[in-house]
DNA sequence: CCAATATACTGAAACGTTACAGATTGCCAA
DNA sequence: TTGGCAATCTGTAACGTTTCAGTATATTGG
């Protein structure tokens, strides 16, 4: 018994996937009038253009993503480039909602790219860029001089960063207004008497935190506090350094009344160090910090938060490198969000 | 200036990636021979295997993805079905890295695939399966009897759950024993003289509900205590739900002396519930909770925690299905991760 | 020394898609 | 009638890979 008599496509009965051969067979045209009627081409008939149309979708057609990615090198992927150590749990659960929220719609796939502390940041931005494997890159932790999105610029490949660069080129990002939010935290700050300001910092060479250092000192001589230096543990520092780090600062003389944390896993750690140092939130030291998700109210309702929205940020960051591809001019695709006002407990 | 003069492979020169085209020019070879070469075919003499393997290295050959996948079929990708709105942030940040853990020295790539509340769970597996987008699938919020699983075994495509199914077929799966953390969780609280226990349970359609349930029960009727029925939440409840239905409780006459958490979300809404019934957490009531990270402590150090380690749940889970793909028995691939045990703070 | 056989290699076809360069038809102006 | 042209439709080739069915050469057994 061959099989191989009843070829594939001569029949329209299998269980097999349908292609396009299956559907010209079907209607009884040709593959490339059934292709174009199925982007509507302007060349194909009203009527024709119906009726594949309709066939297509009565039998379930799918484009296959190897045929189209051969022919034509679009693979209908954007990639996600994390970091594996240092990216907050938020903030991947989060951004890749908020990009498969906007890309739920379209033919796009969400792949997920890490790298680890030991290499460099550029090898899976360079990984993608050589083997054509995303349409589109997401990157994180960007840097003011960010050798990847400058490669990607090179390379002609659409992406956004999650941050700022600050190169003199122009591309899609998304970032929250880190300067705000530490002018506001210091604010905040102010108006409940604070004047002795500690800051725990963003990772130090990346944007945000030139942003968040900045928002801090012109809001402290705007208000007229001062800084406590605070520089030996940043966000991306261990929960256990932070934590000793903290009791460290708050056991000496000039301690700070006021910090203001860039992170809220960070904020766990601060506060635990504050605790650890016999004092009390609220009473001898006043904490500032930015969440993503409304947790810190539930762990000391002492604390001042400022909410942001990864999921947010997921979704712009993918509306930006969508829009890259379907030929939007990159400088259109940048979007700063604006923190919420610094929000006490509210039972 | 016909450019078409120059074609494509004829030159060895260009910046175009190489192909098996290339590598032949190069070589002197055919294309074939070069293919087999690559993946150490018998019939390739050995000198002419070597010597292609070092060119191929050489000018960093990378064989095409959409030419093996529309030659094949095979797509070289693993796809993460997930929940946008259940999943657990800690763990769908920690699952993708034990996941990419295991495949960063294998082709394959990671693909989310995520649905939401309003879709059957099938669908996005449907989907995958039809369009053939994935070699393997892991899934997670596995029920006892699972049409997902059931799918995909009656589709013959290779998937690892996460947890376990109760439908008499055998598939690879990795689960955490709670079971026995429930007991852990029950004798630590009835060492500390607790008698009457309310357990915020699982999703209740989900396997682990079931075996957390009856681990639970189990362990009151081994150490003679009492449950206190506490049915109207479960950890996918929102934090507000939990801690005001937990309030109510802490505020009726038979509250329970102790409680056990599923997740470590639910227990910050639990504590809270407690405090704002008035009570103290260790002195009125002891909570056990489940976390898979160490935050629990610093939120409250009288808590009692058993760590759930979601990366390498992630990592097991990928190691199943590749091993599923590589043809291996599936009974062969599963594991279960036994609970740590119950954790007071420690300084 | 011939045939059989093993060894090492090769071209053609196919996977499903799109782009290119026609082909066919009908209709209208000259 | 004829030539031209617009409107529709079509076959072929190509993307990069693997599989099938060989071919050519060397090696072996009798």
């Amino acid at each position: 018994m061959d099989r191989r008599v009843t070829k594939k496509g001569d029949d329209a009965s299998g269980k097999e996937r349908p292609t396009l051969k299956t559907l010209a067979f079907m209607t009884g045209l040709g593959v490339t009038t059934v292709s174009r009627a199925l982007k509507d081409a302007p060349e194909i008939g009203a009527e024709t253009r119906r009726r594949v149309q309709l066939v297509a979708k009565q039998i379930g057609y799918r484009p296959n993503r190897a045929g189209v990615r051969l022919r034509t090198g679009k693979t209908n992927v954007i990639s996600l480039v994390l970091n594996t150590e240092h990216e907050l749990m938020s903030f991947v659960s989060d951004i890749i909602y908020g990009v498969t929220e906007v890309i739920a719609d379209t033919p796009y796939h969400l792949i997920v790219t890490p790298y680890s502390r030991s290499q460099d940041p550029l090898d899976p931005v360079r990984y993608l860029v050589e083997t054509g494997s995303a349409d589109g890159v997401i990157i994180s932790r960007t840097q003011p001089n960010d050798p990847r999105a400058r490669y990607m610029l090179e390379h002609g490949v659409p992406f956004a960063t999650h941050g700022r660069t600050d190169m003199g080129l122009v591309h899609p990002y998304h970032d929250f207004d880190n300067y705000a939010f530490a002018g506001e935290a210091v604010r905040a700050l102010a108006a409940k008497g604070r004047n002795r300001l500690a800051l725990v910092t963003p990772p130090v060479g990346l944007t945000y935190f030139r942003y968040t250092v900045n928002g801090f000192a012109d809001a402290l001589s705007e208000v007229g506090a001062s800084e406590v230096p605070f520089n030996t543990v940043s966000i991306d520092h261990t929960i256990e350094q932070i934590r000793m780090r903290t009791a460290q600062l708050m056991r000496r003389d000039d301690r700070p009344d006021g910090i203001i944390s860039s992170a809220a896993a960070a904020t766990l750690a601060i506060v635990a160090g504050i605790e650890d140092a016999g004092l009390k939130l609220g009473r001898d030291v006043d904490v500032v910090s930015k969440q993503s998700s409304e947790v810190l109210h539930l762990f000391r309702r002492e604390l001042l938060v400022v909410n942001e929205d990864f999921r947010l940020a997921g979704s712009e960051l993918a509306r930006a490198v969508l829009g890259w591809i379907a030929g939007k001019e990159p400088g259109s695709l940048q979007s700063l969000s604006k923190p919420s006002e610094v929000l006490p407990y509210r039972g």
